[in-house]
DNA sequence: CATGAATGAGCCTTCATTCAT
DNA sequence: TATGAATGAAGGCTCATTCAT
């Protein structure tokens, strides 16, 4: 009687409940990046974001869940910064650079969820971060396969491409965050151009 | 009257005891890798060894020093293996292409083991495995800096070189254990070459 | 709304728990004393006590907790009953005897109890029962002290006499314990009177 | 054919068994006085002893029967000493004070022994201890009937005051114990007279 | 619909006892 | 017969999940 029709303005209700969630996922980022995914506890995690534990399983299924949630919508977030930081007008090549500074950014700019991300592989939420990976990894080799495409760089199998510049990117700011110092995107950035986009172009030299 | 004297030749009971260590460790490795960490439990790594429980506890001191000495145990090896196969003649920057070699074939070589190191960081154990990355680190890095002073490449800061070479080798090795395929260290190496050890020696030009 | 303010009367919540703490002991107090501490598990206690497990640690940090706390808590249970049966204007002597009596119906009328407080010293716990001990010996010293004061006693060194009398009823109940047989405050206090009160009087003569 | 007889010569295995036994009791009642009955392991015992583990189960059935072992073993001296101690001309009441110096000699020359018997009631063993508490009764009975008889003390039930002579003598002993001052059998031997003899003899008045 | 106390399966660890050497 | 390493049942405790209020 109230809502007579629900249109694309979504009811009160699950606007709260978004809302909810998001407020548990940076609870949950916190804890998970503090203690760990074992070591984090339900009522902890329910305690930090100022929710009750009984409101948590309202807005996930379970652990498993909140944790692949956690991963999957920090993921989109990146994804939606990414699409806006893209030049329509700009190469191939420098669209994926663009993609990756965006992506630096910002692991740099939620540092719970990069450690969570680049150490934490709960065995049972193993397919989330694989399938995300693979996501990624898909992405990077579109724009690979793009600039072969376009004949910057030289035709080859994309995928340890991609790899290598996931594997170089990862291991850098890791590298920061062990050395509980500040992540410079445009450094590594930097050496991403140094080690793989400039060998890339070479190639065909 | 039966054992006069022990001399180098460590008693039967020792070498017992060192052989079953191993075995506990391959059997330990093997669980951690198929289920995690917190998800394999002590009674079946120790079904799985084809010990008792009670044999792994006179074995090791706790669930966390297993884990820790398997990482430690391993990676022993890793380095005696990459010991060998270092030739005194050869130039730094071969020495570490060298290494590289060895520690790829490690790991190609102990599947189980390269998953649990690459992906899994007990929160507990946390300190071993940083500290034994932090070792690999200063290895690499001490052969970036012998070719540096050797000439062979550019002066520069070599840990964020040190960890673009291990951040490029890990995500190589995770991809074909991701695609469940088989590793081939030839083709890392030549990965690893022209991402890395190339354009480091071109930099002086 | 619900409850706007707290006041004296403590929550719902808060008399609950208390109710289950003393049902809780009333469960352990049994087990302890049928099996002895270490044999009585916390499982067979929950059960006893018609709760879970679980239960139990929300009420007692853990077993050692538990039984410190039965300890504790019937001890101060015989403190009050004690207290209560004190006429003001009695001499001190009668006081002391009036303490003996109360303390006698007390052991009388909580044989689990007793039965753990006579024979049971789980060495983690000593401290408490050393403590408790004291206390009483401390309480049975200041009644002996103000009667040699009122020189209703002669003057001597009050300690031994505290643990005589104390002696003198652990080991009267135990008789009766050990035959399974009920516990006659009269008699035992006569005896009480007569080995240890008059004697104690007659001294100064 | 090494032995073709044996009367009362007990064979070399027989007394070497004997000497190992009390060899074993000894760092047993060591070891269950420092740590308590549960706390005392097997391993320790044996170790403290200078045994192996399966010597302790070729000596004794098992933990529980070594501590009965102890017990008896000691209550058994306790018991020889004590008959040396009589003198067989004296009066039953003077021989029942005899009996309780020796009773208070043996607890301080063996404060390991004391502070069990005094303290630890293995709930498995218990039987053992209740039957010897019992035989102690039995003893001080019996003097206390036979000086009933010779018209020393007033004929009355000797099972109290049996309690009671037990109690205080134990009392006393703890009192000392828990203050870590050494034990004066002269002290609570006037103790005894003065608040358990004495006033037996005076009742007929 | 929110709450958070209750649940109980499951885990690590110990240690009395056994038995192959 | 002596040894002491191996055994595995049992125990204390945790914490993800549920459900009565």
């Amino acid at each position: 009687m109230s809502r007579p029709m629900q249109g694309k303005a979504t009811g009160r209700r699950e606007r709260r409940k978004v809302v909810d969630r998001e407020q548990v996922l940076e609870a949950a980022a916190r804890m998970f990046a503090e203690s760990g995914y074992n070591e984090a506890g339900m009522a902890e995690i329910a305690d930090s974001a100022g929710f009750s534990v009984g409101k948590l399983y309202t807005l996930f299924e379970n652990k498993e869940m909140l944790f692949s949630c956690l991963v999957q919508e920090r993921l989109r977030q990146l994804e939606a910064s990414s699409a806006q930081a893209l030049e329509p007008s700009a190469t191939p090549l420098q669209q994926l650079r663009q993609r990756c500074r965006a992506a630096l950014e910002f692991y740099v700019g939620d540092p719970h969820f990069s450690r969570i991300f680049l150490h934490e592989y709960p065995e049972q939420a193993d397919g989330i971060i694989q399938q995300e990976t693979q996501r990624h990894f898909a992405i990077i080799r579109s724009y690979l396969e793009k600039a072969m495409d376009a004949g910057e760089i030289s035709r080859e199998d994309p995928e340890p491409i991609a790899a290598v510049i996931n594997g170089m990117i990862t291991s850098l700011i890791d590298l920061d965050v062990m050395n509980e110092r500040a992540c410079d995107a445009d450094r590594i950035l930097g050496q991403l151009d140094r080690f793989v986009l400039e060998p890339l172009g070479q190639r065909p030299a």
